[in-house]
DNA sequence: CGAGTGACCGCAA
DNA sequence: ATTGCGGCCACTC
């Protein structure tokens, strides 16, 4: 396991959002399941609000690929920030998720 | 320490 | 398509 399991969700999403890739995007829900809880997004969120404001969050997104609400600046600046990085972001601010969507090859969850 | 809030997800009506 | 509800964990007041 590459993160650290006795630290708490926080440090372990800050770890991921930290670790996304130039050009691709994770999911709130993405991010809380390789955490360990896969219904905890919201704390994903709450991480982004209350947590490091240095880490990419613009690279992060919902489930059907649009772009957060309390973003500061509106889904707009979040989809300048992505489109700054090759991210296509159509009008309704929403990423290919088949494209970006970052998915780190961890956990061996291929199969046992 | 208790209560409230949060940038989400999924289902049901 | 929209609205409502429960759930998860952490942080702020």
């Amino acid at each position: 396991m590459s993160l650290p399991k006795s630290d708490s969700l926080r440090t372990k999403v800050e770890l991921l959002v930290a670790d996304i890739p130039f050009g691709k995007v994770m999911t709130y829900g993405q991010i809380a399941a390789l955490c360990g809880s896969p219904r905890a997004a919201r704390i994903v969120g709450g991480i982004a609000h209350y947590g490091d404001s240095e880490l990419p969050w613009h690279r992060v997104v919902n489930k059907h690929g649009g772009l957060a609400r309390g973003f500061p600046g509106g889904p707009k600046a979040q989809a300048r920030h992505l489109r700054s990085e090759g991210v296509k972001v159509g009008d309704d601010y929403r990423v290919d998720m088949s494209e970006y969507w970052y998915r780190p090859a961890m956990n061996g969850g291929s199969h046992d």
